[in-house]
DNA sequence: ACACAAGTGATATGTTGTAACATATCATAG
DNA sequence: CTATGATATGTTACAACATATCACTTGTGT
């Protein structure tokens, strides 16, 4: 695809302006997270690329790949469904905001969202008068998108006649 | 304890009212949360009540004890952690709120507070507005507590030295 | 007492992730 | 152009968390 390569390579321009590297193989990852175009577990991936690339990655390497790719910013990772997922704003330049990610229990689409900063502030005094700090004030709502619940809700439907 | 005592024969009455058996089983894995006083993963309750107990539980019947648990509202499981806890409220009768979790990091304290229903109201909006819709408004945020936050403090003075 | 459902045990297996160590590749100074 | 160190990848083994399946026990209502 040709949108994906344009990714890519925008990709490969940020890692180049860190002094770090976008190799083949973390090309590969990176893009069958694109292409795949939701959350996948490590493993799912491997088996990503082994279909799309012919290309098999051992476990260790995605791993160390995806962790790679994580401090570029180029990747999140989804704590709540142990998956990854690529950042829905690679290609912008603009600083990012704090990520709110919208997981779908059904399909694993993921919406990636901003918070509004007054939300987020409330979090964090909240959290503060608790006596605790915030490491990272990434949030992940578990969810159904709007697709797999209109199936949910058609079976039920049907399950009742 | 004495204290715990009292809540396990409240939280007995609630599996009545709802017509479930708060089995001896199921009153030594929470009492075993209870009695720890943080959140436990699966393997580390079965250690728990194997030492306190006496009493060796299969992996198995914990996870099936756990899931009832958490249908009785008794205990929340962290999925962030991949732990679990007993509720902050198992002896309020009053209806719980939306709870949101701090899970320290380090030593695996939690505490359990409610977020503001203004709060709550926000992040539906903007959930539903992605065309998601929220499963369980449960939130979970990775933090360290004040206890671990002055100790790796005091730790990166003395290495700075 | 009997039948049925609910609860528990035992074993095997699946899934996610890491540790430890070996090898390969790249960049560049001699 | 090769020797060197740094970075990246491969291999194996295993730890931690979780579920599937089937068998056995216990408790409850009739």
């Amino acid at each position: 695809m040709k949108h994906i390569d344009g990714i890519i390579q925008h990709a490969e321009q940020h890692c180049k302006a860190h002094g770090t590297r976008l190799t083949v193989k973390r090309k590969q990852v990176l893009a069958g997270l694109i292409q795949s175009g939701k959350a996948l577990s490590a493993y799912e991936l491997i088996d990503f690329c082994k279909e799309q690339y012919a290309e098999s990655i051992p476990a260790m390497s995605v791993y160390r790949i995806l962790e790679f790719l994580e401090k570029e910013l180029l990747v999140h990772k989804l704590n709540l469904a142990n998956k990854y997922v690529a950042c829905a704003h690679i290609s912008c330049d603009h600083a990012h905001g704090v990520p709110q990610f919208l997981i779908c229990g059904k399909c694993s689409k993921v919406k990636e969202i901003n918070i509004k900063p007054s939300t987020v502030a409330d979090l964090q005094l909240t959290v503060r008068e608790a006596g605790f700090k915030l490491i990272s004030p990434q949030l992940e709502m578990n969810c159904l998108c709007d697709d797999c619940f209109e199936q949910t809700a058609l079976r039920s439907r049907k399950s009742i006649q």
